[in-house]
RNA sequence: GGGCCCGUGGCCUAGCCUGGAUAAGGCACUGGCCUUCUAAGCCAGUAAUCCCGGGUUCAAAUCCCGGCGGGCCCGCCA
């Protein structure tokens, strides 16, 4: 399989490499030896910018002159030669790159597996477990956009302490919320030690008719945690039945293989690490998380190019040992996203502390809040009209207010910014999108207009002709967040453009600039899909 | 104690990987813009020792070392 991360040969790389293959070779001429420093700058000083700081000889004036032809000026400026693609021809070349339908074009890449969320169904999803799953999602749907295969799986524990808690908990208080069954439980676990240990045995030893049943209950529970996703559009192609690795075999493959390295230890195994001891079967003969977690991670492996894990900090260690071990198997291909905690003012989200957000909760403010403002604008809606744009606002809101920070960053959570609905938001692009299409529902065909792009016509296009290599680059960095901020920037820029070119009223510029509007539709109506924001036809 | 992550205007964030021209946005605040394609918008303004100290370099928010502050982890739990 061919790693290609430059699926896309776009307009902007087109020019560029015009632009690089007149400066090679100028140095050629010149017998310049350095390597040719080119970047991109600040966009008020061009497109490209070669630095030549770094060179010990001047490069004439002349020579750059030369250089200039009808695609590409060159300015020297000090040490800097700054350059600047023709802006018709530029901007006719990428408007006819998106408006073509080109832009969407990809390769096939390599196969994926994307496993997120994987939270034991203990109760509804809090906004931290979210994180988890809208970095999760908005990953594997910037992959999926850029033409890879992907499989996005949930891995269910259905074995375990927490498990078994869950499961005794709804036993002994059958009339509780299983949440708070489960807490109780939890919370005193000394007191039903011996019966969490004898689930466990269980469960462990292979106990199919246990299993059956614990899965079966497992799977109402888990239904409460997947609406809440289902709802902002989050969904997944499989689930991953952690005992799965116990009957199949697996976990005994694993202890197999791995039997060079162990150690004993009262008849307990593990492999030493960096001084430490990574356990892998207990002295009673049962397996650890860890081990199953291998099996998992082998079965992912063996059937998938990359198999991406979305982790909390908090399973830092937990992946380093993982790593270790596996790389002992011959096995290195396994990625991960780590994300920071979502936490409150008073600091991390605990139930005894009360100030757990569940996601639910967060959506039905959102939710709320949007319908006021849509009522405010919209008087005259129907009744159901209010309710479903106001659900896709909502929605929408809270998947940007978590996607747009990189995943790496805490975030700090407070209702004024997750219900923030101006600047960079969700319904901020929203309503830019709307604008554009309600500027094309107002027109019966396009046509080809002329090339005399006006500078704030061109901003818009130049923006509009990175979106691709930013779909790149958040793919290949595992960054959505770089997504999001794109998004809104363009939007920002649409904006800007709406108030100082008219399209309409303008026939002398209305061909053109309907072909612009249309391709900033296409643009972010992209954007929007990959991002999992919701489109609004208006707003 | 050890390991990893974060530290950028009053608040939040981008830029750091791959060092380069006056550090880029949002929120909040102040003032302005709806008889013209949607004002969830636009324009202007106030506001930053880029945590601190060294080092490397012609050049450091960015790279290296040492601190400080905050978070996470260090179980025969998951």
């Amino acid at each position: 399989m061919t790693w290609r991360w430059s699926n896309f040969m776009n307009p902007r790389k087109f020019f560029e490499g015009l632009a690089r293959e007149k400066i090679e070779k100028l140095a050629a001429e010149l017998q310049i030896k350095d390597p040719l420093i080119i970047y991109k700058p600040n966009p008020k000083f061009g497109d490209l910018v070669w630095d030549t700081q770094k060179l010990k000889q001047d490069i004439p004036s002349e020579n750059i002159e030369k250089l200039n032809d009808e695609n590409i000026r060159f300015q020297k400026a000090g040490k800097f030669v700054n350059i600047v693609f023709n802006p018709e021809k530029y901007s006719r070349m990428v408007l006819d790159f998106i408006n073509s339908g080109e832009f969407k074009k990809v390769e096939g890449g390599p196969k994926y597996l994307i496993e997120h969320t994987s939270a034991n169904p203990t109760g509804p999803l809090h906004i931290g477990r979210a994180r988890n799953s809208i970095i999760g999602d908005t990953v594997a749907r910037i992959l999926r956009r850029l033409g890879n295969n992907v499989r996005v799986e949930y891995y269910m524990n259905d074995i375990g302490t927490q498990v078994e808690a869950l499961l005794i908990g709804m036993e002994i208080f059958p009339d509780l919320p299983y949440t708070e069954a489960y807490r109780r439980v939890y919370e005193n676990i000394e007191q039903y030690k011996a019966r969490i240990e004898e689930y466990m045995l269980r469960a462990e030893t292979g106990d199919r008719e246990f299993l059956k049943a614990t899965r079966s209950k497992l799977e109402k529970l888990l239904e409460d945690v997947l609406k809440d996703l289902y709802s902002i559009g989050i969904k997944f192609d499989g689930f991953v039945w952690e005992s799965d690795f116990i009957l199949n075999g697996d976990v005994k493959m694993v202890l197999d293989k791995l039997e060079p390295y162990l150690k004993d230890e009262n008849g307990a195994k593990y492999i030493e690490y960096n001084n430490d001891k990574i356990y892998l079967k207990r002295s009673n003969g049962t397996s650890l998380y860890f081990t199953r977690d291998i099996a998992y991670h082998i079965y992912k492996s063996k059937n998938f190019d990359v198999p991406v894990d979305v982790l909390g900090e908090d399973h830092k260690l937990h992946f380093q040992n993982l790593a270790y071990v596996l790389k002992l198997l011959g096995i290195e291909n396994i990625k991960v996203i780590f994300y920071s905690y979502v936490i409150t003012k008073e600091g991390k989200m605990s139930t005894r502390r009360g100030n757990v957000i569940y996601l639910r909760d967060l959506l039905e403010e959102s939710v709320r809040m949007a319908e006021d403002e849509v009522k405010k604008r919209h008087p005259d809606l129907d009744e159901e009209s209010i309710k479903s744009l106001a659900t896709k606002i909502g929605y929408s809101a809270i998947r940007y207010n978590i996607i747009r920070y990189s995943p790496e960053k805490p975030i700090t959570f407070t209702w004024e910014d997750a219900l923030n609905f101006e600047g960079e938001s969700a319904p901020f692009i929203m309503y830019s999108y709307a604008r554009s299409n309600s500027i094309l529902n107002k027109t019966e065909s396009l046509h080809r207009g002329d090339n005399k792009f006006v500078e704030r016509e061109v901003e818009l296009i130049k923006k509009m002709g990175e979106y691709t290599e930013i779909l790149e680059e958040a793919g290949r960095s595992y960054r959505p967040d770089k997504l999001a901020r794109f998004s809104y920037e363009l939007a920002s820029i649409f904006n800007q453009f709406y108030r100082d070119c008219p399209v309409l009223k303008d026939p002398e510029n209305r061909d053109r600039r309907l072909e612009i509007v249309k391709a900033f539709n296409l643009i972010l109506k992209d954007a929007m899909d990959t991002l999992g924001l919701e489109i609004t036809e208006k707003l």
